[in-house]
DNA sequence: ATAAAACCTCACGTTAACTTGAGGTAAAGC
DNA sequence: GCTTTACCTCAAGTTAACGTGAGGTTTTAT
């Protein structure tokens, strides 16, 4: 019973996701379905979950290939338990504290750095940064859209 | 002597953008040039400044449209000065507040979130959030690489 | 004076994460 | 039974922020 097939468009709706987005995460691996008689795809309602976190992942900047390298990890055939999904939350807690940190040595440096006058490629503290954002690459991290 | 006349190779060399950064960010209406005799670009000192700015700017995850904007609101003859810079400082700084505060609340909600069982699309703190990441919009802000 | 280095324009390529559309089949409602 | 949804595949389009390469000119160095 918690087995069920569930249609894409029910999976759609649930998730608030295109059905487009569906056939792209299968194409990419990130999801799992098979057809039914004419051709169409059920799920596993346990996709509805998997759903959730990519999308969560999402929100914290996560990319969709280093969501696919996370769900390599993870028990492939079982449908996977609380436990499972536990140790991903600790694992991007980790990265959000990364990324916290770093941001916030950015913001003190920002304060006064540019109005000091020593924004220069050489020295300046921030484009020049010595914490963790070096490590993760010239990245954009978006703050804003307007 | 200030507003001596730099080519583009050497603003590239002095900055670390390539020659095609120059001509993209150009185009984008993001610094000015003129031409010499032989149609070759030439670019007053301050866009050196300008440049890194713009580089800070995209640390902090602005995107160069949003750079455009800011730049809009300086003084567009006259060659900004600190307290130009300073202000723009200011006004990043602010979102990188809302930045950090947002992360926060999400690690937060994380603790404890997907472990326990709550991840449901429709009351999950994470992705459902009630803060400022709402207004966000759903873009991307990247923590890694791997 | 000539070769090498720097510069020019313009068009096309790149990546991520999708979306859109065309042309056709299957399932559901009445 | 017929029509409207829902679904299928495959190709191509979208956005940001550049990078690459061709084909040609200008500057600089020797």
């Amino acid at each position: 019973m918690e087995d069920a097939n569930l249609s894409v468009g029910y999976v759609a709706k649930r998730t608030g996701v295109k059905v487009s987005t569906l056939h792209f995460y299968e194409q990419k691996g990130l999801i799992r379905s098979w057809r039914n008689q004419g051709n169409q795809r059920r799920y596993k309602r346990d996709v509805l979950r998997r759903i959730s976190v990519i999308k969560a992942a999402q929100r914290l900047g996560i990319s969709l290939l280093s969501i696919h390298q996370t769900f390599l990890g993870m028990p492939n055939e079982r449908t996977p338990d609380k436990k499972d999904w536990a140790q991903l939350s600790k694992r991007w807690q980790q990265q959000l504290d990364r990324q916290i940190h770093s941001l916030t040595k950015l913001r003190d440096s920002l304060d006064g750095c540019i109005g000091c006058g020593c924004l220069s490629m050489q020295n300046c503290p921030i484009y020049n940064p010595d914490d963790v954002l070096e490590e993760q690459g010239p990245g954009p991290v978006i703050l804003d859209r307007e």
